[in-house]
DNA sequence: GACTGTGGCCGTGGTG
DNA sequence: CACCACGGCCAC
């Protein structure tokens, strides 16, 4: 074994590599070297400077002159997958899974079959590495550590607070501003964020959605907030009471930093119009651009960072909310029937008949209240028709505008969108929607119907009823014991198999009628050997479908008539049936 | 702990 | 049975 490791060693210092993946390598292959290295007396001498990677703060891990990166940390982060095993997860990308060697008895195994065993894990190593590459992942940290000026290991591992350090103390410093060293205290309390509008339930037609541009951004710039012009003698007074000074007496430094990000942006944007050959390099920029903006907000508003202040965030929220409230009872008011918004985005009935119509309507909204409220405020996009429940954070539309997503269907919060729900229950969701919006509310009833009558016998393919959620520390849950994702990981941990907090758990309901309810877990590459419930599923189903469904029941005319008053034909709420109801 | 925020939906289990 | 707290995930 020492042998191995100092080859080991050897491999990196001759490879010489500047990003070291692999799947979960942070939390298993690097503390499993660092223990044997440590057993057999080796030295981990795999940085360029010879010197051993440290962990740092339990969480990952610092290497002199190379990054650690992990795939399978990068792949939460960035695709949130539906499951996040290696072998889900590889098929899923590169439509290529993982060598069939049982983990289980890796002891016979390397027995009995040597040669697989080696190319198993050649294999795995090699998955992390095209996945790590699929996923663009060092690009976008890249084009991140070029715009926040921070070393690539800083931006891949450290928080969105690093990056506004960087900008804000390099800032603060060259002012003579002195800045803290870290929180002064912890705060608990909460404030008020985004405004939210209710959503009537219905099949709407010609909606058009207007989008402010970089709605917080934008805030601290025309009202100067910072925590450099925060002050009693301020003439500047944001709805929550918070003054800020007149740039004319001080300009604040965030909001000057923002506002040379938003000139660089655009900047980057007309170059990428006029110098095509680039055009990828340049739309990675302003992309990290936009994204380093948006985080100045979040971080005013934590509990811990150095520049925490309540004050200065709640008023950034309540700016924004007086502004959408105010331009959405002005267009009530002028005759525009608004039907949605959330935070920074207005939908409006348009009660255009024609698309060119509609489009002229929602550049001239646009162009209006943009010019009005000295803001930008985006003609972004026409749905027709769009579908609501009524809820809020939950549509369904077809998009007919822009033209380069035309056709398209856009489902925000719906359980097509969730990964916790169940590919049976998300693919018929999505066929509903895709009947509803094209107009067929009878065929897409009749569907559903056929569909919960027939997965009640149990003609369903078991796969397709797989649960999945995330499991933290089991010490962290009030009541962990009845949590149907926190059974399935203790099962998971019976069988054998690893589990890391924080983890997403798949598995199977096999009997809801107890309480908790009964689950089995689905394992990967093993076979399910138990009986779903059928009746739960079917149930679940069930609720989902009807939940859309039963919002159209009061009939289609609705949409016929785009100038006809949605509330009107929801009058009576429909009764909620159940699945007796449904079968008749 | 994978240290940026709030608003919101929905399934589940517990309580009276 | 109505109501509530919890927890996860999602829209911004």
């Amino acid at each position: 074994e020492p042998e191995i490791l100092e080859d080991f060693n050897k491999l990196v210092q001759r490879e010489d590599p500047d990003i070291i993946t692999g799947y979960n390598i942070d939390g298993y292959d690097m503390p499993l070297l660092e223990e044997r290295m440590k057993f057999n007396k080796v030295r981990f001498s795999i940085g360029r400077d010879y010197i051993s990677p440290r962990r740092i703060m339990d969480q990952y891990w610092r290497l002199h002159g190379r990054v650690i990166d992990d795939t399978w940390w990068e792949v939460r982060k960035v695709l949130h997958p539906k499951h996040e095993t290696l072998n889900y997860v590889s098929n899923m990308l590169l439509n290529e899974g993982k060598e069939d060697v049982n983990r289980l008895d890796i002891e016979n195994e390397w027995k009995n079959r040597r040669d697989d065993v080696i190319k198993y894990c050649i294999k795995d190593a090699r998955l992390a590495l095209l996945i790590y590459r699929k996923i663009r992942i060092l690009d976008r940290n890249l084009y991140l550590s070029t715009v926040s000026m921070l070393p690539l290991d800083d931006v891949t591992n450290g928080g969105t607070s690093t990056y506004v350090d960087s900008l804000l103390i390099r800032r603060a410093d060259r002012e003579n501003i002195g800045v803290p060293m870290s929180s002064s205290k912890f705060s608990n309390d909460t404030y008020a964020g985004g405004y939210v509008h209710t959503m009537d339930p219905g099949l709407y037609d010609m909606i058009v959605v207007l989008d402010f541009k970089s709605m917080y951004p934008s805030m601290i710039i025309k009202y100067n907030i910072c925590f450099t012009t925060l002050s009693p003698e301020g003439t500047i007074v944001a709805p929550n009471g918070a003054r800020f000074l007149d740039p004319g007496v001080k300009k604040g430094i965030i909001p000057d930093l923002l506002e040379q990000l938003m000139k660089n942006r655009d900047e980057v944007k007309k170059q990428m119009k006029e110098d095509k050959s680039n055009h990828d390099y340049l739309d990675g920029l302003q992309a990290a651009i936009k994204v380093l903006m948006n985080t100045f907000y979040g971080v005013l508003g934590t509990s811990f960072y150095r520049f925490t202040n309540r004050e200065i965030s709640s008023a950034i929220t309540a700016y924004a909310r007086n502004t959408i409230t105010s331009i959405i009872a002005d267009l009530d008011k002028s005759g525009n029937k608004v039907i949605y918004g959330d935070t920074d985005s207005i939908f409006i009935e348009s009660g255009k008949k024609t698309l060119d119509e509609a489009i002229e309507y929602g550049n001239r909204l646009s162009s209006d209240i943009s010019r009005k409220e000295n803001l930008v405020l985006e003609f972004e996009k026409i749905m027709d028709p769009l579908f609501s429940h009524g809820a809020k954070k939950r549509y369904a539309g077809k998009i007919v505008y822009p033209p380069s997503s035309a056709g398209e269907i856009l489902v925000r919060g719906y359980e097509t969108r969730r990964t916790d729900s169940f590919d049976l229950q998300s693919e018929a969701l999505s066929t509903v929607f895709d009947l509803i919006l094209s107009r067929d509310v009878e065929g897409a009833k009749q569907y559903a119907e056929d569909l919960v009558k027939e997965v009640a016998t149990g003609k369903i393919d078991t796969s397709k009823l797989v649960i999945s959620r995330s499991v933290k520390n089991f010490s962290t849950y009030k009541n962990a014991g009845s949590m149907a994702n926190v059974n399935a990981a203790k099962k998971l941990i019976d069988a054998g198999e690893t589990f890391i907090p924080g983890m997403k758990v798949s598995w199977i309901v096999t009997d809801a009628g107890k309480t908790p309810q009964a689950v089995e877990p689905f394992i990967d590459g093993r076979k399910f050997t138990h009986t779903p419930d059928y009746v739960y599923y079917s149930k679940r189903l069930q609720e989902t479908l009807n939940r859309v469904l039963e919002s159209l029941d009061k009939e289609i005319a609705v949409f016929k008539n785009p100038q006809s008053k949605i509330t009107d034909a929801f009058e009576e709420k429909p009764k909620k049936r159940d699945i007796e109801d449904f079968f008749k």
